[in-house]
DNA sequence: TCCGCCTTTATACACATGTATAACAGGTTT
DNA sequence: AAACCTGTTATACATGTGTATAAAGGCGGA
């Protein structure tokens, strides 16, 4: 007696391509791109490996769509922030940054997955605009609540600004994310929100006292 | 008649190790950590692959030398930037983070280099201690220039403050690498001096322009 | 109820990868 | 000059990889 074939139920497009992209990214997270083989992919789907390239026409394909989706997941996370703030402008840049870098947006397996795709940035021409676009769309974003501020600006300042803030927050992302253990808990928003605030010639720190859920993962 | 065997000279220890090492590297700045392959890390050192395992027990040894090397070797450019620089603490701080935001270090191979061995962080204990090693020594070095600045501190002020500008040169050096088009030429570095002096509440513009090649890169 | 489409599975293939082991030869010692 | 050590090459192997192609079965329509 054979081994019956494999039962399966059909599944809609639009499912099937999240769940790949899903289990790409979950083990590229965890055990890095070389970890994210056709095979291990299709198992952690549920699914058998040739459907990956019923879905995507090689799996390069579906990197890429796996790297634009956590792009986009990351900027969204930061605006769904600013909903439902107050209205200040301040305590609305305070939570933007707040939620930048607290879990889940802080969070080493985001990190590793997005190290983990940078190297084909050089290689792969479609990546680099994915790449591209995410970071514009997430400093644009910024630069688009520090204009909100009520300050007088010289020409370039808020683009200036906005490129410096970008980077304190990606830089205290992956150290908050890689070494938690080196900062205390909460530490990484104090001293983003502190320098931020510096950068910026604002107190943020006094604003995100009135922030909803600001003493949750503090010390 | 057989193709003749391969000719060779024995080379010191030191010698094929650092080939091997420096081989790596460049492979995985230019095609990731996939494409540094033991076959190609030979071909690219000038041996054959089973020399690899000569020297080292294992391709991850390999790996983890290479890593160690590549961030001993930032900070150990940061530092020596600070050489032969005017005693001014504003100055030395000005000339160690500008070195940061500037090439040799600035460069794409680099940061992709990085970010190709950072997912192993997760899944390697040792790469994870070799990162923390690099991440801490370059911090340190960085916080003991701000605390030679004449100011008055509170406690752990400087340790936020060090933190906070690691975290900006380390997010304006990975932008600054893989989007070179999106900013002017020495764009990167007046923006770092400019915001980590709005942290430190001191005037690093005015310092940097005493540097000997400050206005090398400039527009 | 039965037919047919198309999602899904199954199998095969060519090739790359890391590792193990044995044979060879450069260079030093005697 | 001859013996020896070991750095170095060469070969083999088991396994894993992405991809191609054919077969099968779920599920809707007639």
């Amino acid at each position: 007696m054979q081994p019956a074939r494999r039962l399966y139920r059909r599944e809609s497009e639009e499912n099937r391509r999240s769940a790949l992209i899903a289990a790409t990214q979950e083990l590229v997270a965890e055990g890095g791109p070389e970890a994210a083989t056709v095979r291990a992919i299709a198992e952690r789907a549920g699914v058998t490996p040739g459907l990956i390239r019923h879905y995507f026409t090689s799996k390069d394909e579906l990197n890429r769509a796996a790297y634009r989706t956590l792009m986009d997941g990351m900027t969204a996370k930061g605006a769904d922030a600013i909903e439902g703030v107050g209205a200040s402008p301040e305590e609305r840049l305070a939570a933007f940054i707040a939620a930048s870098l607290r879990p889940p947006v802080l969070d080493a397996g985001a990190v590793v997955l997005w190290a983990g795709y940078m190297h084909k940035v050089r290689s792969d021409a479609d990546l680099l605009a994915v790449h591209e676009a995410g970071y514009l769309a997430y400093r644009d974003t910024l630069q688009r609540l520090i204009e909100t501020l009520p300050r007088d600006t010289s020409p370039g300042q808020t683009r200036r600004e906005a490129v410096a803030c970008n980077a304190l927050i990606d830089g205290l992302w992956v150290e908050g994310s890689l070494l938690p253990a080196a900062f205390a808990p909460g530490e990484v928003v104090t001293i983003g929100l502190g320098s931020i605030g510096a950068i910026l010639g604002i107190d943020l720190l006094a604003q995100s006292a009135k922030l909803p859920d600001f003493g949750r993962t503090q010390t």
